[in-house]
DNA sequence: GATGGGAAGTAAGAGGTGCTTACTTGTTGC
DNA sequence: GCAACAAGTAAGCACCTCTTACTTCCCATC
């Protein structure tokens, strides 16, 4: 919006673009420090800026630390709709598939994906946050759907959906954090993916 | 150790017992404010004394979390051995009770919960940890030994209580950080496990 | 019993943090 | 051209972790 306002778009003001290259810069840190492990000021130094500088963009840490969350659960969603879609073989291979995607953006992203759901330092609800997961969510229910017997009561679909968000992400997170050192190749992971998914879906 | 050297339990030296003072104002603290969110002053604080003192019993901060977070753990496995030994009814009882007692621990001590299972900041790998952990999953693999048929290779009894707990610890994590809105009353819980336990269990 | 040693406390301070305030700089709209 | 305003800085407050040097008080020993 502000970008296009007139003729160029602006290569740069000050800095160039530091909201977004700080939000990029927050993004690395969480990986590398965890969300509570890193510093506003270390953000600012690295980005070649005053420590103050942040403040000019975002009220305060929490609304950095919002945005790297927020795009995260985007950038989860794309992926888990391109994993769907994707998929193919036997007629639970799209849910074998959320799974395993699940899995792997948490293994590529742990600090990231520890933060989109830990969060709750200065959101204990926040409502943007809520609906982008629904979105993520909406993923899974609408594949649940789709290999359900036709006419399943949406409660049922989301019963099941439910069920399966619930090991996908206890899988995950028990991974990341280093519980059950029993650690499975790619294929034997697909394979527990497709064990649980005939087991969540079928009667 | 130090507590019955002579005659006399030694009721107090300059504090009483500031240690173990610590490790329980703490374990307070974590569940109000998470265990990035307190400080070790305000620990200090309430327990009366100087924020140089704690430095006396503990290296680090990370060493009273960490102490915060076994003990959870102890108080977990014993939780969760109690529910088994108690569980009665169907077959599956006693793997129902103990989703139920992890979900109920989950939510009654959720930052200490948290705590266990995200320790990250000076613990990458602490064997002491992972131990304890490992002593907990032990009461599940009993369980579920129990209820597979005989003869069942302990590397599938391995696998299924994987799963379960995958499964459980997910439930849990999704209801603490508040995903899932749609939060089911205690029968409905129960039910919700023992569902889960037939769909693990059986082929 | 006095006394020295060591455990358990304190005060003060170095270095780092989040965030604010007052000031400067540079761009853009008119 | 210039005023307005967005985006930067330096300095500072309150707080944090952890260290250092100092004090206090218990206890064992002679």
């Amino acid at each position: 919006m502000e970008q296009a306002t007139k003729t160029a778009p602006r290569a740069q003001y000050h800095h160039g673009d530091l909201r977004a290259h700080l939000v990029e810069t927050v993004r690395v840190l969480v990986e590398e420090k965890g969300a509570d492990g890193f510093s506003i000021s270390e953000a600012a130094r690295r980005a070649g800026v005053s420590s103050a500088a942040p403040y000019k963009h975002f009220s305060d840490r929490a609304e950095i630390v919002r945005e790297v969350a927020l795009a995260g659960i985007d950038r989860m969603r794309d992926q888990m709709d391109a994993a769907a879609r994707n998929a193919s073989g036997d007629p639970l291979a799209s849910i074998t598939a959320l799974g395993v995607c699940y899995a792997n953006f948490a293994r590529s992203e742990p600090g990231v994906f520890r933060l989109m759901f830990g969060l709750t330092k200065g959101h204990d609800d926040d409502p943007e946050l809520q609906q982008h997961g629904e979105a993520c969510f909406d993923v899974v229910k609408r594949e649940v759907g789709a290999v359900m017997p036709e006419g399943t009561p949406l409660l049922e679909i989301e019963r099941r959906s439910l069920m399966l968000h619930m090991f996908v992400h206890g899988h995950a997170f028990l991974e990341i954090d280093g519980k059950h050192e029993m650690d499975l190749g790619p294929d034997q992971e697909h394979a527990l993916m497709a064990d649980i998914s005939r087991r969540v879906i079928r009667d």
